[in-house]
DNA sequence: TGAAATTAGTTGCATAACTAACTATATGCC
DNA sequence: GGCATATAGTTAGTTATGCAACTAATTTCA
């Protein structure tokens, strides 16, 4: 298991995703201890439908950073526990639109609230400034790769 | 695939890594066009033993945050490429020792060159004390969850 | 109009992650 | 000494990721 043995000044944990990994694990277990069976990987495509609803597959590509077999997993996933639905595109057939169902608008909420929760938690003792700065760097090294 | 419609403001966004998967990925890359068959997982585990070899796996899951049974793949992993062996501990029967082998030394000078050259990358334009800012927000918030 | 190229989505294969349950060895303590 | 507990590592099952190759529908353009 995890302990808390990282040294400062060890670039290359950035590139392990140490502290975001860390975020999702907790967040994974409090969606577990909430009585949630959803992964946090599944949470990520909800979030964005509940912004949006009914997304094409390649949409949800573009906005959840994933490639197109990963959508097509996650949604095969979510399809299986009713939470989405595809639904073919009238106006381009090679289109299924994504869309949510009752189920899945009643997690909203409840999920939300435990994501803020963690990332309090997370953030605890980190200054405001701090946290923008850790934005546009990872916006800097995201647009630096693509 | 990912494309830079990445919005900023997007906190959510950090849960997934984005940034730190972009990487990643270019990482992998980098390693696949110079005719390497590691993963960048694998590699983690190899630059830590590079740094100080024949580690415990339980040693090894403390340093690269992961947890015992990745840890078992990948040793397995490594093993089957000739990469590492595991060596039983002479004072603690229950103790693998992971070991490089020669093949993994002469892999050390090339890929970490690779992992530097790719940082630098990622990097260019992000100035040095925000990237000291980014590591500290990182142990901040791995300490918070932890 | 019709062939070539592009776009949306799926499938197969390999690697890796997490959880839970397991074996084996070592340690603590009465 | 011997039982309870802790530690090191493995195995099984599910989900997710990356890549390459694939089908089907749409667009481009000669």
């Amino acid at each position: 298991m995890p302990n808390n043995q990282f040294r400062r000044g060890e670039l290359y944990s950035v590139i392990n995703g140490m502290a975001s990994t860390a975020v999702a694990r907790r967040l994974q277990k409090n969606f577990r201890n909430a009585g949630l069976e959803i992964t946090i990987e599944q949470w990520s495509v909800l979030y964005h439908l509940w912004k949006e609803d009914c997304l094409s597959q390649q949409e949800l590509c573009n906005r959840t950073f994933r490639d197109k077999p990963s959508i097509t997993r996650l949604i095969d996933n979510l399809e299986k526990q009713k939470l989405v639905k595809r639904m073919p595109s009238k106006s381009d057939r090679r289109i299924n639109l994504v869309c949510l169902t009752d189920a899945a608008k009643e997690l909203q909420d409840l999920t939300i609230d435990l994501a803020n929760q963690t990332m309090n938690e997370a953030l605890i003792g980190v200054n405001k400034d701090d946290i923008e700065t850790v934005k546009q760097v990872f916006q800097k090294v995201y647009d630096n790769l693509t």
